[in-house]
DNA sequence: TCAATATCGATATTTTTTTATCTATTATAG
DNA sequence: CTATAATAGATAAAAAAATATCGATATTGA
């Protein structure tokens, strides 16, 4: 006697998803009309059963000994991740990572756009980078207000990230994608991804200390 | 009747200990002698009983009603993921992301030293990125025999993440750091770690709709 | 038409990870 | 010296995820 909300979590599962959409995407090119769940999962290096399990969460249903339509299969992902059209983002944080996200071509295809960058640096505001404005970072809650973003790229030093954060909340933005390695303390209701590369290097690290190491 | 291994996986756990690696060397900076799993926990937003076991896999042990001595604990996760002296690295792909990562000072905290830096552009090579020589994709071969390299960080554009890979295994590079969404085809021996920023884009995305969605 | 086969989707099982509970230890206060 | 509270660590339980099994179904080719 539990009714279960549309997705219980399968965080790994939402993971796997851009995969599926990528392989799916260049099939599409391809003018692939069908796909079996196998198929996929040679590509990817998964199991079947668990591209088929994946699939599933979206809605997704494919016939038996065809497979899943390729064309339905991606609007189904897209629809499920909210990708079909761009979320619009914000920027702080105009350095290093900051600017090489600026310049990445790719996030228009997983329905984000950046709209606008900001910084604290006075050398840096008032000019365009990667044809993005940088704005100072008083301007973060009036344009968040005005252009109605939602969501914030956050690419600043480790020191600053909690008071950016603060003041990314107090402008009304909902979602944080966090590239610092620090644990923001955030109120409920915003949704906080952290994206600390440190993690998939000690990953790397400990199989590569395991395979020389025994 | 089963002998375990050392380590059998745990890798929730390998991803969580650089951010408790973060929280102690800070306390050693206030020369803090202990520390608690809970105060761990607290700073980090996690379970204090996630924290001391996830600390076990180092081997450190702690004392009742004291805690974990931070410098030993430190020692312990560094020996953990061989961070004690650092791993060099070559990158390969010197755009965006790979000027950012280039710029990155933070990995020598982690036992990451990039020594060298390839591109398939003549532009770029035989110019130093912040302070990292660049040398064309031809002698990657000869300097990883040379300077006995053994890990590559992969940031070219998709279509030749492949191929780059292939030449990464030839030259005897044995762990790639992928920045691509190419899920690589690599003989057994080559570890590889995924850093698909697309992923966590994903659980943000997936996230943002179910919390206004419903 | 019919057998063979590739495939899906449902169910079951196993493994991994997280969370809870309980015991023992130790510093500290009285 | 003893009682108390904070804490580690062991064990157990629960939850989540990955993997295996199996029956049903559609396509293909004999
Ligand atoms: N560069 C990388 O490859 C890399 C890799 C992993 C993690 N990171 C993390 O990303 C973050 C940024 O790294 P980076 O290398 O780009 O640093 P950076 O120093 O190059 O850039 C930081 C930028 O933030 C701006 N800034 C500083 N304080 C600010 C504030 N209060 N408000 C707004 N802007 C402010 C600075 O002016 C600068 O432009 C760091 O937290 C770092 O740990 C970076
Ligand atoms: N820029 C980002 O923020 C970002 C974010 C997510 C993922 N990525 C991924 O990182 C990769 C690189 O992205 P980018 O934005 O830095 O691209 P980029 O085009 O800016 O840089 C690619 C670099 O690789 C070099 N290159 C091309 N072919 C090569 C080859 N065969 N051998 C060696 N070098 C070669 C190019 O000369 C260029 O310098 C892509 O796979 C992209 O999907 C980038």
């Amino acid at each position: 006697m539990e009714f279960e909300s549309p997705k219980m979590s399968r965080l790994p599962t939402i993971r796997r998803l851009p995969a599926y959409l990528r392989v799916l995407r260049q099939l599409q090119g391809e003018a692939w009309e069908h796909v079996s769940g196998t198929y996929l999962a040679e590509q990817l290096s998964l199991d079947p059963v668990q591209v088929r399990k994946d699939l599933t969460i979206t809605g997704i249903v494919g016939t038996p000994r065809v497979g899943f339509m390729v064309d339905d299969t991606v609007a189904a992902i897209e629809a499920f991740l909210g990708w079909q059209n761009a979320t619009e983002a914000f920027l702080v944080g105009v350095g290093n990572l900051g600017t090489a996200l600026l310049g990445y071509a790719g996030f228009e295809r997983h329905g984000l756009k950046i709209v606008a960058a900001f910084d604290a640096d006075p050398a840096k505001i008032d000019v365009e980078i990667h044809g993005k404005p940088v704005y100072p970072l008083e301007k973060i809650a009036d344009l968040a207000a005005r252009l109605r973003v939602r969501m914030g790229i956050l690419t600043v030093p480790e020191i600053a990230a909690q008071a950016v954060a603060d003041r990314l909340v107090v402008a009304g933005i909902t979602a944080i994608w966090n590239f610092t390695p620090v644990a923001l303390k955030t109120p409920g209701g915003v949704v906080v991804q952290n994206e600390d590369l440190s993690c998939g290097l000690a990953v790397l690290s400990a199989k590569l200390r395991n395979a020389d190491g025994s």
